[in-house]
DNA sequence: TCCACATGGATGACATGTCAACCTTCCTCG
DNA sequence: CGAGGAAGGTTGACATGTCATCCATGTGGA
């Protein structure tokens, strides 16, 4: 191993460790504020932004990347809290469409102020315009180099397929 | 909302996409060239440095940030696949020393190596020392804006002396 | 010494995520 | 049209993570 790779791996160490700190940092902020966690979060700021609150649960598997069963006991839980609710789908009798009730709005908005003040606060603010497009751009090196790994890899092309339906791009 | 807020919310949520698909990818590598979880893997890399492959519980979770019941838990399932072995602590007859079986230190070594295989390959490579650099101080600043974050509310500060004790730095 | 309390860790109940099997509906092709 | 397979979702079993509680040991005074 060149002393470039083991520097590497250690700056990789740091970032992990910090990511993960970050992470449940803004967790804790978000259950603490409305007692929502990442999960419903996620389906609810994706369903804000959805015309009419409603989404194929399709789609929104495509648009968080879950697995089918995540979604489905996800949805199931939120339901039962009154946050959506499951209504059949008219273009296809097998799918279904989620749509937020009043109260799902509400704490979605909520739930999206509340998170965007976090990062804000704690992430924008640190880094400024400069380290952030620095890290966007990284970001998208990185998404570019997992395109590639899956189109080599029949098995991650597999996984890749299964949240990213082929014919959709 | 500033133009700058926008745009920097925008790549905060390019960034956490990618993040959490090459977190995804490097555990899929993982699983399959080794079977061990992820959950496996952070702790036998720690255990993998500690001299005699042996370590305080305690120790264990302030490397890993871990709540006591998670280490608890995942210990037992490791101990039971015979990966590790618990046995009572000489200076401290309230914890517990954990100790790789040989079995545990084949699969810890195998386990890095394949790990740090993946990482150099996707995402060293992808950067190269540059951009690492560059990421890490990022990482640096985030921690120091979570530091002062946990110093000033009282509910961060718990969650934070759980895990590393104040006594220890 | 003895007692209150802190600490290391285990445990059980529950929330969440994954995997495999299943059901229904859709699509394709003979 | 009809049969076979693909696709959207659900379900149940199991792995994992969290929370509250509990137990045993350590510690610091009165």
């Amino acid at each position: 191993m060149t002393a470039t790779t083991a520097s590497g791996l250690a700056a990789w160490r740091a970032y992990n460790t910090v990511h993960t700190q970050l992470a449940a940092h803004l967790s804790r902020e978000l259950t603490r504020a409305t007692g929502l966690s990442e999960a419903d979060y996620q389906i609810l700021d994706a369903l804000l932004d959805a015309p009419g609150g409603r989404m194929r649960a399709l789609e929104l598997r495509y648009v968080l990347q879950w697995e089918k069963s995540r979604l489905s006991h996800q949805v199931g839980r939120m339901a039962k809290r009154g946050l959506l609710t499951r209504e059949s789908c008219v273009e296809d009798a097998r799918g279904w469409d989620l749509v937020l009730t009043p109260e799902g709005r509400t704490a979605a908005a909520r739930a999206r102020q509340v998170r965007e003040e976090s990062v804000s606060r704690i992430v924008l603010d640190t880094l400024g315009p400069g380290r952030l497009a620095h890290l966007a751009e990284t970001a998208a090196l990185l998404a570019a180099r997992l395109e590639r790994a899956a189109d080599e890899d029949p098995a991650c092309r597999a996984a890749r397929d299964e949240l990213f339906p082929p014919s959709r791009g």
